[in-house]
RNA sequence: GCGGACGUGGCGGAACCGGUAGACGCAAGGGACUUAAAAUCCCUUGGGGGCAACCCCGUGCGGGUUCAACUCCCGCCGUCCGCACCA
C-alpha cells in the first residue's frame, strides 16, 4: 500500500494547516501484516500492547471512552515500534450479549444482523481514528469460527474436570417466565414486566475457578506491572481465610427428625465464650427442614427470595431474622443453648451457610442482637481498659486485645485463644469425626457460565435420557445458532425452537435434546488475546507456537470497572488453557493499565429533561459561565459532571469531533488534559486547545523548515545551537520516560514547553537575521525530534511535517531519537536556600561543588544574613543536587 | 453493608525516592496588530498585606512524626467505582 499523503500547501502560504485525516488508510499508519507474517513475526521481540476494549461491544457507534482507550494503546504501539520492536496491535469484537436481544424485541432485528451492522460502522470509526491497528486479525466473538474453538476448550475444560452443572440462583421475573439480568432487576421487579422478582434454583453450568484459588492469589504477588489496587481488590475479591469448621450439636427436644448438628464455619474461634446465637441462611438445609412444620418460617424464607440474586442488595437490606425454636448446644458449656435463626444476611455460597453470632466483636451481629433482644457477651478487652467496666453497646470491638469471660481462655491474647480452641476442638471427637477442624476458606465462588439467551456461544452438550450428559463429539464443532428464531414471547428462544434442540445422541443414538444455554459473554473475552496471535489457524484455537512467542501481552489497558470480573476470569481460561494444552502460560497480562473515564457537564432544561452539549450553547460574562439552548436561546442549567452516558445525554459524538476538529486534535486532547488513570473533562474550550496546538505545531516547522532552508549567516557563536540542543534532547528524555510510564498527559506538556522554547529560538535567530550553520543544524535536529516525538499520539500532522522538513521517509517507520546524554549535564546547579523549611534564595554553585563550598556560599546570601540576624546556624542540611536548609 | 480508590488556584492538572507547591494547558483581565472582527503575538493572574524590597497564609478537615510533609502516621468529612446474569 503507498502511503497517501497530502498536498503541501504551495511556498509562502503556512497560514492554514494540511487538511488533517482525509486519508483514512495511511499505509504505515495502519499495519496490516496477515497471516503470511507469522513466522517473520515470532523470529523479532515482539510487544503486545492491547486495548482492553480491544474486542469493544458493537454497541453501534464509538465513545469517547473508546477513543481515549485506542489513543493511549495506539501510542503505545507506535512508540515501542519506533524503538524497535515487533508490535502486535489486533482489534476485534466482543460482539455477543444481551443489547442485541433486546434491539430484537425492540426493533424486530436479528441479533446477527445488528450486529454486524454494529460492527461495519465502528470499524469505519475506527479507521478515522488512524490507529495502526492490524486489521487482518479482525475477529467476532459472535463469529462461528471463533466460538467453535471456544466450545472445543469447554469440551477439553469438562474433560479436565474443570466443568461442572451444580444448582444455583437467578432472578425469576414471574410474568415474563425468563431469567433476568442483576441490571434487569429495578427495585426488586422485572424491568419490562414490573412483577415482584423471585429466586429460582436452576442447574447451571460451572467453570471451576475455585481449583485455582491457591494460584490466583498467590501469582498476584508476581505481577509487577499491575496497579497495586487491582492487586489487592482480585486478593480481596478471592478472599482466603483460615478458619474453623465447628459442628455444634443440636438438642434433640428442638430440632425436627433427623437433623442431629449444625456445621458452621468461622474466623474468629476466639471469642467462642462470647457467642449468643446461631444463624442459617434462608436455604439451608436445616431451614428447610425446620420450615415443613412452621408456615411462618416457611413464608419468612419466601420473603426472603423476593430480593432477588445481587449481592449488593441483600447486604444492604434490613437485617432479618426468624427464631426456628431449634437450640444448637455450646461445645464448651453443653449447658448454654443458642437460640438457632434464619437470617437473610447468611448466604448459602460462603463457608457452610451458617454461623456463630457474637454480638460483642462484630458489628452485624451485634446490630441484628440489638434488634432481636439476644445478650451480648464481651470476650475480648482492649489492652488499658477495666474488663469490669468494659461494656459493649452500639459499636462492636473488632481489635485485638485480651480475653475475658472466656474460662480457660481468659487473659490470653487472640491469637492464642484461637490456636486453644481450635486444638482443644480437634482433638474432641463425636461420631468418629473431629468436632473441629481446620479449614482454609476461600470468598470465591466458581464461575456460573450459563445463560439462558440466544445471543450467546451454545454449550455443547446433548442430554440423553439414557446416556445422560454426553459432550458433541469435536467433528460435529460448531454447535451453530439456529437463525429463525423469534423474540416475539420471553423466554429463551433456543428452548422453544421447533427443531434446533431435537437430536440424535452421539453415544447411543436415542431421542436426545441440546443444551439449550448458551455461555455468558464474559467467556468469549477471556481469550480472545491468544486468539489473536494467530485468528486464522482453523484446526486448533490457537497455534501453540505462535501463542507461546507473542503472550503475554506487555501492556493491557482498560477502565477500572473491569478490575476484578474480566480481570480475574482471563487469568482462570489462560491457566485452564494451559491445563488443556492450548497454551504455555498462566498469565494473560504482563502490564496493567487502568484508565478512568471520560466525563462531562449535564444540561437540564427548564422542563427537567437533559440537553445535549452539542444543542446547547455556552456563554460567558466576566466570572458568570451559563448556559442557553442554540436553538432558542432558552435558559438552561448546568448540572453536575458526570460520565457521559445516554441516559444524561451528555455524550459528544466522536465523529462530530473529529470531523470538526480531526482525528489528531481529537487524540491530542484525551491525552493531554488528564492523568490517564483518572477520569478526563472533555470540554469544548479543551479541544480547541489542542486544535490550536496542532496549528501552532504546523507554523513552527514550517518556519524551521523556512530558516534551515534559506542562506546561513555568517558567524561562529555556538552558544544558541548549543541551547537549541540541550533544550531538544532534555525534552526528549522527559518525553521518553513519560510515554514509558504512560504518563501521557505530562509527556503533552513537556511537548508543549518545548514547542514554545523552539518558537522563541526560531524567532530570535529571525531576529539577528537568520540562522548561523549551526543554528539551522540545531534546528533542523530539534525540529525532526519534536515531530518524532509526537507522531505516536497526532499521527496524521505529524506525517504531513516529516514531510515538511524534507524526508521523504514516514516518520511512522522512523525510529525513536537517540538520546545524548552529554546534552543533559550542566557545569553548574541552581540550589533552591530554605531557613527553617521556607524558600528564601537561589544558590548556583559548580556542579561538583563541596558541601564546606556550598554552606559558605549559602551564609553568604542576603536572604540568609537576614534571616539569622547575625546568629550562628543550628544546623546546615545540604541535599547533594537538591536543597539547602539552613536552620536558624 | 463489604471491598477499592480519589480530594492541590476560577478550571484540568505538575511536583522523580520526604526537599523550591502551582510546571504545562484552559479560562479571565490588559495591551499590540486590524477600519472592524477572527486568528496571532506580548504581559498579568493562589489569597492577604506593603510605594517597594519583602512579609504572612495556603495542597478537603483535625492531630502527629521530621531540619523539611501535597507526599509518611492516626482520626474525620466528601466524591466516585466494583459486588459475581451489563460489558
Amino acid at each position: 500500500m503507498t502511503p497517501c499523503r497530502l498536498s503541501w500547501p504551495s511556498p509562502g502560504d503556512f497560514s492554514r494547516p494540511p487538511e488533517l485525516n482525509q486519508a483514512d488508510d495511511h499505509g504505515a499508519l495502519q499495519r496490516p501484516r496477515g497471516r503470511a507474517a507469522l513466522a517473520e513475526d515470532m523470529g523479532r521481540a515482539g510487544h503486545f500492547p492491547h486495548p482492553q476494549r480491544g474486542s469493544p461491544y458493537p454497541s453501534g457507534r464509538i465513545h469517547m471512552g473508546h477513543v481515549r482507550n485506542y489513543a493511549m494503546g495506539d501510542v503505545v504501539a507506535r512508540f515501542m515500534r519506533a524503538r524497535g520492536f515487533n508490535v502486535l496491535h489486533p482489534m476485534g469484537w466482543d460482539a455477543f450479549g444481551m443489547p442485541a436481544e433486546n434491539a430484537a424485541i425492540a426493533n424486530k432485528v436479528h441479533p446477527r444482523q445488528w450486529t454486524y451492522a454494529n460492527i461495519e460502522a465502528m470499524r469505519s470509526q475506527l479507521k478515522s481514528m488512524g490507529l495502526s491497528l492490524d486489521w487482518t486479525r479482525e475477529l467476532a466473538t459472535c463469529d462461528p469460527g471463533y466460538y467453535k474453538h471456544q466450545q472445543k476448550m469447554f469440551l477439553d475444560f469438562l474433560r479436565a474436570g474443570l466443568v461442572e452443572r451444580k444448582q444455583s440462583k437467578v432472578n425469576w421475573d414471574p410474568v415474563d417466565q425468563t431469567v433476568l439480568a442483576n441490571e434487569q432487576v429495578i427495585d426488586g421487579r422485572g424491568w419490562r414486566s414490573g412483577a415482584p422478582v423471585e429466586q429460582r434454583e436452576l442447574t447451571q453450568w460451572f467453570f471451576k475457578i475455585t481449583a485455582f484459588s491457591d494460584d490466583l492469589l498467590a501469582a498476584l504477588d508476581r505481577l509487577e506491572r499491575w496497579p497495586e489496587k487491582v492487586r489487592l481488590m482480585q486478593q480481596n475479591w478471592i478472599g482466603r481465610s483460615e478458619g474453623l469448621r465447628i459442628r455444634f450439636a443440636l438438642d434433640p427436644e428442638t430440632t425436627p427428625s433427623r437433623e442431629k448438628e449444625l456445621e458452621i464455619f468461622t474466623t474468629r474461634h476466639d471469642t467462642l465464650f462470647g457467642a449468643t446465637f446461631m444463624a442459617i441462611s434462608p436455604e439451608h438445609p436445616l431451614a428447610a427442614a425446620a420450615a415443613k412444620s412452621n408456615p411462618a418460617l416457611k413464608s419468612f424464607i419466601a420473603e426472603t427470595r423476593r430480593t432477588g440474586t445481587a449481592e449488593a442488595l441483600i447486604e444492604t437490606a434490613e437485617k432479618l431474622g426468624f427464631d426456628t425454636g431449634i437450640r444448637a448446644i455450646h461445645p464448651f458449656e453443653p449447658a448454654r443453648k443458642l437460640p438457632v435463626y434464619v437470617a437473610n444476611f447468611i448466604l448459602m455460597e460462603y463457608g457452610t451457610g451458617a454461623i456463630f453470632g457474637c454480638p460483642a466483636h462484630d458489628q452485624r451481629d451485634l446490630d441484628f442482637v440489638n434488634k432481636y433482644r439476644l445478650p451480648v457477651i464481651p470476650v475480648v478487652c482492649p489492652d488499658g481498659q477495666d474488663p469490669a467496666a468494659f461494656r459493649i453497646t452500639d459499636t462492636a470491638f473488632e481489635g485485638d486485645g485480651f480475653m475475658i469471660n472466656s474460662c480457660f481462655l481468659d487473659g490470653m491474647r487472640v491469637a492464642e485463644a484461637k490456636e486453644e480452641v481450635a486444638r482443644r476442638l480437634e482433638r474432641e471427637r463425636r461420631d468418629g469425626r473431629p468436632v473441629g477442624e481446620r479449614q482454609v476458606q476461600y470468598r470465591l465462588r466458581d464461575w456460573g457460565i450459563s445463560r439462558q439467551r440466544y445471543w450467546g456461544c451454545p454449550i455443547p452438550i446433548i442430554h440423553c435420557e439414557t446416556c445422560g450428559i454426553v459432550p458433541v463429539p469435536d467433528r460435529d464443532l460448531p454447535v451453530k445458532l439456529p437463525e429463525d428464531v423469534d423474540f416475539d414471547r420471553p423466554g429463551n428462544p433456543l428452548d422453544r425452537h421447533p427443531t434446533w434442540k431435537h437430536v440424535r445422541c452421539p453415544s447411543c443414538g436415542g431421542p436426545a435434546r441440546r443444551e439449550t444455554d448458551t455461555m455468558d459473554t464474559f467467556v468469549d473475552s477471556s481469550w480472545y488475546f491468544a486468539r489473536f496471535t494467530d485468528p486464522w489457524i482453523e484446526t486448533a484455537p490457537t497455534n501453540r507456537e505462535v501463542v507461546d512467542t507473542w503472550m503475554p501481552v506487555d501492556q493491557y489497558i482498560g477502565g477500572i470497572e473491569h478490575a476484578i470480573l474480566h480481570l480475574l476470569y482471563s487469568r482462570f481460561f489462560t491457566r485452564a488453557m494451559r491445563a488443556t494444552g492450548h497454551i504455555g502460560l498462566d498469565e494473560p497480562f504482563a502490564g496493567l493499565f487502568t484508565q478512568g473515564m471520560v466525563v462531562h457537564e449535564t444540561y437540564r432544561t427548564a422542563d427537567g429533561t437533559h440537553a445535549e452539549p452539542a444543542e446547547v450553547e455556552i456563554k460567558v460574562e466576566g466570572d458568570r459561565r451559563y448556559a442557553v439552548l442554540a436553538a432558542t436561546g432558552e435558559p438552561v442549567e448546568i448540572g453536575p459532571i458526570e460520565k457521559m452516558s445516554k441516559s444524561k445525554r451528555n455524550t459528544v459524538d466522536p465523529d462530530d469531533i473529529m470531523g470538526t476538529f480531526g482525528a489528531d486534535t481529537a487524540r491530542w486532547f484525551m491525552l493531554s488534559d488528564s492523568p490517564p488513570e483518572r477520569d478526563v473533562i472533555w470540554t469544548e474550550e479543551g479541544v480547541q486547545g489542542a486544535g490550536r496546538f496542532a496549528q501552532r505545531l504546523w507554523r513552527l516547522v514550517n518556519d524551521i523548515a523556512e530558516i534551515t532552508a534559506a542562506e546561513a549567516r555568517p558567524g561562529k557563536d555556538r552558544q544558541a545551537a548549543l541551547e537549541i540542543r540541550r533544550d531538544a534532547h532534555k525534552t526528549l528524555d522527559k518525553v521518553t520516560r513519560a510515554i514509558e510510564d504512560l504518563r501521557f498527559n505530562t509527556a503533552v506538556a513537556f511537548m508543549y514547553s518545548q514547542a514554545n522554547l523552539l518558537e522563541m529560538a526560531v524567532r530570535d535567530a529571525a531576529g539577528r537575521g537568520g540562522a548561523t550553520a549551526a543554528e539551522q543544524a540545531a534546528l533542523r535536529e530539534a525540529g525532526d525530534m519534536l515531530v518524532k516525538l509526537f507522531a505516536p499520539m497526532m499521527p496524521h500532522l505529524a506525517e504531513e511535517c516529516w514531510a515538511g522538513l524534507g524526508h521523504t521517509s514516514l516518520v511512522a517507520e522512523e525510529p525513536w531519537p537517540t538520546l545524548d546524554k552529554t546534552l543533559l549535564i550542566e557545569d553548574t546547579v541552581t540550589l533552591p536556600v530554605q531557613v527553617n523549611g521556607k524558600k528564601r534564595a537561589d544558590v548556583t554553585v559548580a556542579r561538583d561543588a563541596g558541601q564546606p563550598d556550598i554552606e559558605a556560599a549559602v551564609l553568604e546570601l542576603e536572604a540568609v544574613r537576614r534571616a539569622l540576624a547575625g546568629k550562628a546556624p543550628k544546623k546546615v542540611i545540604v541535599v547533594p543536587q537538591r536543597i539547602v536548609n539552613v536552620v536558624a
